[in-house]
DNA sequence: GAATCTGAAATCGTATACGATCGCCGGGTG
DNA sequence: CACCCGGCGATCGTATACGATTTCAGATTC
């Protein structure tokens, strides 16, 4: 039989795959029997379902309301990333000395069809590279508790991704350079506390720039 | 009536409860109808609140089998204790310049202690003061993601940690050094990353400190 | 016209029931 | 004697059922 098994995991796999996706924007409310119709099981395994990815903070939930994909106000946002700069910026440098040539080679390969993306911006395709880059960084982070922080905190803000570079358009630009810099860093065998530092602070960088784009658009509202 | 609400909250508060006091070690299998039955509840809510626990990494799960106490082996002390350096290293950092004169002062006394119970060692006792002392100086961290993965691996290594110094008592000397340093940074309004080297470090110490007694006893062996 | 009440619809919360799966133990077979 | 196999008990997985709670629209009152 295709179908291995267990409906709990199976809802938890469709309901994260439509966050992740976009596809169950911010705020969407879970209904737990519509959910269940959908997948052709009952309620029960699709509650569990949900009490995981409350955990993971992906989904708010409410006593006797329901549950709904969890709000990213600004706020969110911020500690979001800021805990995502930190995680990240530590699985970088965890990773760095086991990342093979082969894997910088592929990295800025990205990074240089990134910088050529540049002149025709696409945000939604330069988010997915952006990914796709740091992924070649990180992954190689042998502690799995950090790594699944990291993944943690990318799915958080997977939907709401392209928008950072949408609407700082300016903030590409740089980041491709920092990621060479990364890079060089990164081949060159730096320190540890070095290539964390830089990760880190690329992370902070964007946060920033989102930070004083969001102070600049309420003044203008 | 007294009895608020929810009882999958409840089955969760128990569940997780047992394991921080230590009452159900690791290893220790969770046993759905037996638990139910122990809070006069339905299976139902007690399978969510595990799902949540699982997702906390406090319990681990097997289909078809059940749920245990999650084994915590040494490669599992290692990957939460330097998670936890680098969380707690950060937060404790964030906090730093809110820190309270009275929580200083408070912080002080509760090593003082600490280094007076040094002559007449109990390590059920250093524990708890040892969490008092740096609750004191995370707990103002203004990230909630943060301070609650300091939570996290805190609850996680709750039953394990008097081991940490009962095996090597003579870092619990070094420690209580190293908590005056930190304060007296604090105190100072170091820079922030000093304040985060300060805090990451001292507990890196610990985790060498045990990795290296583990060492030791494995060759005793 | 605004505030409040009322009841029905939507949705959640939990109990119960029963089929499915796993692990173990005892008996058969080479 | 070692190995395999079949059945049994323990436990999980999920569906269904029904009471509890919230929400909101529409009627009612001041």
């Amino acid at each position: 039989m295709t179908a291995t098994s267990n409906k709990s995991q199976l809802a938890y796999d469709f309901i994260k795959q439509r966050i992740v996706s976009g596809r169950y924007t911010p705020g969407y409310r879970l209904v737990l029997a519509t959910i269940a119709a959908e997948l052709g099981v009952s309620v029960v395994p699709v509650r569990e379902a949900i009490r995981r990815l409350e955990a993971e903070r992906l989904v708010t939930f409410q006593r006797n309301v329901g549950a709904q994909v969890a709000m990213l106000d600004e706020r969110e946002y911020l500690y979001t990333m800021q805990t995502l700069a930190l995680v990240e910026g530590y699985a970088t440098a965890l990773s760095a000395p086991l990342v093979t040539p082969g894997q910088v080679r592929r990295a800025r390969e990205v990074n240089e069809r990134m910088r050529e993306s540049l002149t025709h911006f696409r945000p939604h395709e330069f988010t997915r590279q952006n990914f796709e880059f740091h992924s070649l960084l990180f992954e190689n982070c042998p502690n799995p508790h950090v790594l699944d922080l990291v993944h943690r905190g990318w799915d958080r803000l997977a939907n709401l991704r392209d928008s950072t570079f949408s609407f700082v358009p300016g903030r590409a630009h740089e980041s491709v350079d920092e990621h060479e810099r990364l890079l060089r860093l990164i081949e060159q065998g730096a320190d540890p506390d070095v290539v964390e530092r830089a990760a880190r602070e690329h992370r902070t960088h964007t946060l920033d720039a989102f930070l004083a784009h969001q102070g600049a658009r309420l003044l203008d509202d």
